[in-house]
DNA sequence: ACATCGTATGAACGCCTATTCACACGTTCA
DNA sequence: TGAACGTGTGAATAGGCGTTCATACGATGT
């Protein structure tokens, strides 16, 4: 096993060089022009890593469900867990993660947290999303 | 140990009681009528999973930003590999992930594999995905 | 004050996944 | 026919992720 490990070491290493050999291969069948304005007309990185992590979060079937269940109506944690038929634990998790792309938003009433969907365009994201696997049967 | 585990053994019944006790637990706080409105609002659970498959592949920058560019223009392989400026067996990978999820199509002329979005509702999917993302800064 | 409830969270563990490397395949051209 | 090219893919490895368990926290009611 250490072994190994040093062997890896050493291709870290050559990493530098194969890159430019791969950069070479890489520009052979280019049509620049093609491939300049496509550059230009794509998104930043922020944008993508953003989006990327927001279709992240919306690609766990539970998370997907629990924002679905939120795109109809205003509802609470435990509410949520016994729609779908999960831990509380699992719903509160998924929760976090809808909350930290900013998803969903909850007001808390008492000890009881109710969430809903933080913004139409989710609505309309899940909408469309449903619209297309739904056609292609 | 030993011993606690020959006991369970012993009363396997036990574990009815433990997920008995755990529904209780779940079905405490419930609005019964959101409940069962939701839940025959849901969706069924092909096309959740198949949804949720569909985000988790755009879920990834490099497969996102490949989509995105063939929103815009039909590309090849090689040229993809330049324009993200990733390694050709990425891009390979990718849009094998992306054709299962039947999000991309492809004609072949020669040696050369000519990419494209299968769908337009890909396209108005990223649209709205980059409009929600690029509102909320 | 205490017990209970609804919710949040951290740690741990097993699984999935993205990347890299190596190679195979079919096509084109000399 | 053989070499170079564009592309596809399997194996391997490292890092990320979802679930579970245990526990903590504040709010409520007795």
């Amino acid at each position: 096993m250490a072994s190994v490990g040093s062997m890896q070491e050493r291709r870290g290493r050559a990493r530098h060089q194969v890159s430019q050999t791969e950069d070479l291969c890489e520009v052979r069948c280019v049509d620049e022009a093609k491939v300049r304005r496509t550059r230009q007309a794509m998104k930043s990185t922020g944008a993508v890593s953003t989006l990327a992590e927001t279709f992240k979060v919306l690609g766990d079937p539970t998370r997907l469900r629990i924002a679905y269940a939120l795109s109809r109506d205003e509802l609470c944690v435990c509410d949520l867990a016994t729609v779908l038929g999960v831990s509380q634990s699992v719903v509160s998790h998924s929760l976090r993660a809808l909350r930290q792309m900013r998803l969903v938003r909850y007001r808390k009433e008492g000890k009881i947290a109710y969430y809903a969907l933080d913004d139409d365009h989710i609505g309309s994201l899940l909408g469309e999303g449903f619209r297309h696997v739904e056609e292609q049967l």
